[in-house]
DNA sequence: GCCAACGTTGGC
DNA sequence: GCCAACGTTGGC
């Protein structure tokens, strides 16, 4: 059992999205890079916590729980030209890019990024670390209970 | 829009 | 394998 940390552009998809998908489930597509990539494929398991934080917008923050709802599969955008995130260089044969299903658990007060820095018990917080662009980040057992028991009351 | 930080690409 | 140039992320 995992905890992660996913990062995803509300005008993309939000966490209201993803309660109002079928089966309140999405798949987590587009991304790009190899370390997020091998969390997904190498890491993910079905049940696994995740903490759906809101990036690239007004207010960034954790916006609610979800659960990885699949095993690993090819993401079908990196084939599909019409798709920003079309990959020529990925072959249906040998995919580059794995992605997992995701499914809402449910809305938290928005948790913003002042919150989690205020917050001692997530000073070593992945997410938090200087530079940090990974779109998906490992969460230990104590900072998913922190997060998701104290912060996300309400 | 700015820019720090990081990842990827490609010439050599 | 090095590394400069370029592209991207994402908070502010």
């Amino acid at each position: 059992m995992h905890y992660w940390l996913m990062k995803s552009e509300p005008d993309e998809a939000s966490i209201d999205d993803l309660a109002g998908a079928p089966g309140q489930t999405l798949p987590w597509t587009g991304v790009r890079n190899y370390q997020a990539r091998n969390f997904m494929r190498d890491l993910m398991k079905v049940g696994d916590g995740v903490l759906f934080y809101h990036s690239s917008c007004a207010v960034p923050g954790i916006a609610g729980i979800a659960r990885v709802a699949s095993t690993p599969y090819p993401d079908p955008t990196q084939f599909d030209v019409q798709s920003v995130y079309y990959d020529p260089k990925a072959r249906e044969e040998e995919p580059r890019w794995m992605l997992v299903d995701v499914s809402f658990v449910r809305k938290t007060p928005l948790i913003t990024l002042p919150m989690l820095r205020d917050e001692p018990r997530l000073a070593d917080m992945r997410v938090l670390a200087k530079g940090n662009r990974l779109s998906i980040t490992p969460v230990t057992a104590d900072e998913w209970r922190v997060i998701t028991k104290d912060l996300a009351k309400g």
